[in-house]
DNA sequence: GGAACTCGCCAC
DNA sequence: AAACGTGGCGAGTTCC
């Protein structure tokens, strides 16, 4: 039987990275056991605190008594009937199941401040949830995550036992306390080994797009930024300026990420509007939502400008408006920005129709019932997370060959974490630099763009934590 | 009393 | 024309 080259590379890949993982799962990550312990006690404690003030309020006293029976608050079933049954409150949003939501945007939403403590408690729990997991999973003050190469649909990685792959970093107080308690092997410190934009990249090796390719090779240019002025109406972002900087974090992550995911124009005004710049879906009025620049108007400079006077001046008077608007973005990014972008799309979706799979650059096949997102995204996830996967082995086999006391410790889709011993910095560094950008697009030629990485030093001692 | 489900929420 | 991809995990709930 023939196989074809790039499935044995597939195969031979999927063998090595196991083999790669599996050392990396059993040298483990320190916890600091004594530490966990202690915070988890105290965020029991002030847990504690906060369901006691919740369950004697007002709300929960008039909630207790309508179910005629004892209330559970974390339970999303009865919040929502009495919620939405019996005070007869609207729901923001329903679940998939129709049920009214009671996440966080919806309850914070109806405005009610005891739902502020419920809101809070919650998201101490999943603090303590963390912690809780890395306890009972720890073996001798090591923690040994499984990485799985055989479970995601799209041939990512995933990982449990415990997941290390969705520690928090995006809230400060949870990152703090989650990653505070994880540590190198002692006199060693933390290193991260990251992909910058890996999967827009990736994506380009597929579509091939001129536009996309040459924002890539060059720089000094910035797509996000580019959307941003064109979704706020402003001539250019200085990202030393925070309001521009959360303007190009709104436009990143909520329009051009969710448009290459498959998203669409409606919920990305949805979500530039909660998320980012803090406008409500009605009609605008002046000093609404994020303060941004000083507005001069006549000479007379006025301070507090906010993204509603702005956009207001910019004849964008209303969340329909900004809605209007997005579209007619969106339009321009498939049809003029990336157009060749947008071809490769519908080629793909209409390859999967006829033959029924798809294959990815790195040799693997997907097949069965994918959606026309599937198609899209499949390809370069999988791919994407294929580069680090080709970049770790290699770094293994330096480690390991090398006989180097710096080891693998794991791995997040796109970026490597190591327990580095500091004398081994000044050799290292150059040489995972030349693995991942040079080795990598020199033993897969289909890399038609160039690769970056950021690399991160946590202090000697320091825990994933503290900064460098 | 466990399997399978829903919901919420953390990461990329 | 239609409309956000991949995971893990906890609590609550329902089914068998």
């Amino acid at each position: 039987m023939n196989i074809h080259p790039k499935t044995q590379q597939a195969y031979q890949l999927l063998h090595d990275g196991v083999i790669a993982l599996a050392r990396a799962e059993r040298q483990g990550i320190r916890l600091d056991v004594d530490y966990t312990r202690r915070k988890y006690r105290q965020l029991t404690r002030k847990i504690e605190g906060i369901e006691n003030k919740f369950l004697q309020s007002k709300f929960c006293v008039d909630w207790k008594r309508k179910a005629k029976k004892e209330i559970n608050p974390n339970s999303g079933k009865q919040l929502a009937w009495y919620l939405y049954d019996v005070l007869n409150l609207t729901p923001v949003k329903t679940t998939p199941s129709g049920q009214g939501s009671t996440d966080e945007d919806a309850l914070s939403a109806l405005n009610i401040p005891e739902l502020d403590d419920l809101l809070y408690s919650r998201k101490l729990k999943k603090i303590r949830d963390y912690l809780d997991l890395f306890q009972r999973e720890q073996v001798d003050g090591y923690i040994h995550p499984v990485f799985n190469l055989h479970f995601a649909r799209t041939f990512r990685s995933s990982c449990d036992s415990p997941n290390i792959q969705n520690t928090p970093k995006r809230d400060d107080e949870a990152e703090k306390i989650v990653r505070g308690a994880l540590f190198p092997r002692p006199g060693h410190q933390l290193l991260e080994v990251d992909y910058s934009g890996l999967e827009v990249r990736i994506a380009a090796c597929y579509h091939n797009d001129p536009t996309m390719i040459k924002y890539i090779n060059d720089p000094k240019s910035d797509m996000h930024s580019d959307m941003a002025c064109q979704i706020f109406k402003i001539d250019d972002i200085d990202k030393s300026i925070p309001s521009h900087y959360t303007l190009r974090q709104a436009a990143k992550n909520g329009f051009v990420f969710p448009q290459f995911y498959g998203d669409y124009y409606k919920n990305n005004a949805i979500s530039i509007c909660n998320d980012w710049v803090k406008l409500p879906q009605t009609s605008w009025k002046w000093g609404q939502g994020i303060r941004f620049m000083p507005l001069i108007v006549e000479d007379i400079t006025i301070p507090y400008n906010t993204i509603s006077d702005h956009l207001i001046y910019e004849k964008i008077k209303s969340f329909n408006a900004f809605e209007k608007h997005l579209q007619d973005i969106e339009y321009d990014f498939w049809h003029n920005r990336f157009s060749e972008y947008a071809k490769w799309k519908e080629r793909w979706w209409q390859g999967y129709q006829k033959y029924g799979y798809i294959d990815m650059k790195t040799g693997f096949r997907c097949g069965g019932v994918m959606s026309r997102n599937d198609c899209i995204n499949y390809p370069v996830q999988g791919a994407a997370f294929h580069c680090l996967l080709w970049s770790l082995i290699k770094l293994d086999r330096l480690l390991t060959v090398g006989e180097l006391d710096t080891k693998i410790i794991g791995q997040i889709h796109d970026s490597i974490i190591l327990d580095m011993n500091p004398d081994e910095r000044d050799y290292l560094i150059p040489q995972i630099r030349r693995i991942t950008c040079e080795k990598l697009p020199e033993a897969w030629d289909w890399i038609i763009v160039p690769l970056d990485v950021d690399i991160e030093l946590h202090p000697v001692d320091g825990s994933w934590a503290d900064k460098g």
